[in-house]
DNA sequence: TCCTGTTTTCGCCTATCAATCGAAAACGTG
DNA sequence: CACGTTTTCGATTGATAGGCGAAAACAGGA
């Protein structure tokens, strides 16, 4: 169908294609995401999400985990999904390349080595980003934010186990308002997503109640029920979608 | 950051990015995505989305609209969102392409003309499809099915004024089993998606009550409002989202 | 030991909403 | 003018989200 690279335009130098990963994780009860500061030209000092070249003899997929693995633990990362392509002719200077760029989830209790130059900025206050990249991190929000209330994406945010109040502190800080704890439970209980473990959590520094431990039934995504109108006759749930 | 086009590995003699569009519409009850029958190989005679090279001045949904309008009338394509990027190495013989694949809705009250390879085939029963055409049809209707429930992107699927019935039988096509109309119609009045227009339809040929005429409120898509619980305080409504 | 402060859990109540059914309205036909 | 057809509307039932407050379970200090 196609034939050989397009003639390059302009000052265009280079042609290829990228992929980008903006990693989301709550810690101290702020959204941050990962990046690294840029050492050189161009954009030097400011900071970058973790990605590089897609080679010949791998997708996407396989390329932004391969590339991750060099900033963070890939066994770390709970969740991986494709948020878009980024095109834009001139979004990096004087090349062509087109970015495929994904939403990365780690847990809250992760906290893998990171290099010296990487860091976890938080994402309300994000310092000042190379490219176009804050436009992937603001995607990544829209997408975390919409499916954290029609999945049950939050699997990878949260720990393997965990309390009603810490899970409530982790939608709280991915979703940037307060949150409800005993309406979050009770939501997330009444749509599956939600079981007790059997354990309890010892009470902490200054004493109260001991908490249940709660797990996410499954963690894999998983888009909640529609209404019964729109749902074919005697299913419930559905299969996964971006 | 990246250099020139890396080698070229085993047997690929060309590399680029192109973008397909899995246009969707539908038809006498059924739904059906506009594709065109090859002339040459690979896969002569295989049924192909719409589609092509992306070119150095222009970005993918540029790019989509552009390559579309050589297919149909673009004024019938009442919406358009990306899809996702179909990047296996061999995904098409002899070459490394990297596609990045559309969903497009057309209303069910449009005709526009094709070209004369082209057809709208029924999704439930596709003719053999080129490369990994149907993989990507598979994405279009996963996502079109999971919208409609939590979206309004009915609007797309529908004319600018029908009645319930019309409406009950272009969602039923959609997600391919039945639907209530009064559900239907009081599930999206109450999600505020639809009105009337005040006027109404004449009665078909075997009489009955003529038919009241609605209209989406909204022809931008919208997602449904989450629950309180996940909502900040006072809000209505959201974003955007894939 | 008892009291206080803290944290979590549970139950109750209310309002809202989905789903279903059935009756009535509005039309064409014989 | 009666009958079949199609659509619309109203009433009822059942389920669930949201919010509030009481009770349970713990630590620490008097």
């Amino acid at each position: 169908m196609p034939g050989t690279t397009p003639p390059l335009g302009g000052r265009h130098v280079a042609t290829g294609h990228e992929v980008l990963a903006a990693v989301l994780q709550v810690r101290d009860g702020r959204l941050r995401v990962l990046a690294w500061q840029r050492g050189i030209a161009p954009d030097e000092g400011r900071w970058a999400l973790p990605g590089g070249h897609l080679r010949d003899d791998e997708d996407v997929e396989e390329s932004v985990r391969r590339q991750l693995a060099e900033k963070v633990d890939l066994s770390d990362v709970a969740h991986v999904e494709q948020l878009g392509v980024f095109s834009a002719p001139h979004r990096v200077p004087d090349a062509r390349i087109v970015a495929t760029a994904f939403l990365g989830l780690v847990p809250s209790d992760a906290d893998p080595a990171v290099p010296d130059d990487t860091a976890w900025q938080p994402v309300d206050a994000l310092p000042p980003t190379a490219f176009d990249h804050a436009a992937i991190v603001d995607d990544a929000l829209d997408r975390l934010r919409a499916k954290l209330s029609y999945t049950n994406i939050g699997f990878a945010l949260a720990p393997a186990e965990f309390t009603v109040s810490a899970l409530r502190e982790i939608y709280a800080g991915a979703l940037g308002h307060p949150v409800s704890a005993t309406n979050l439970q009770r939501v997330l209980t009444r749509r599956g997503q939600l079981e007790p473990t059997g354990a309890v959590s010892p009470p902490g520094p200054a004493g109260g109640r001991p908490a249940a431990l709660f797990r996410f039934t499954r963690r894999t995504l998983r888009v909640t029920d529609a209404f019964a109108v729109l749902r074919p006759p005697g299913e419930v749930g559905r299969a996964v979608v971006p």
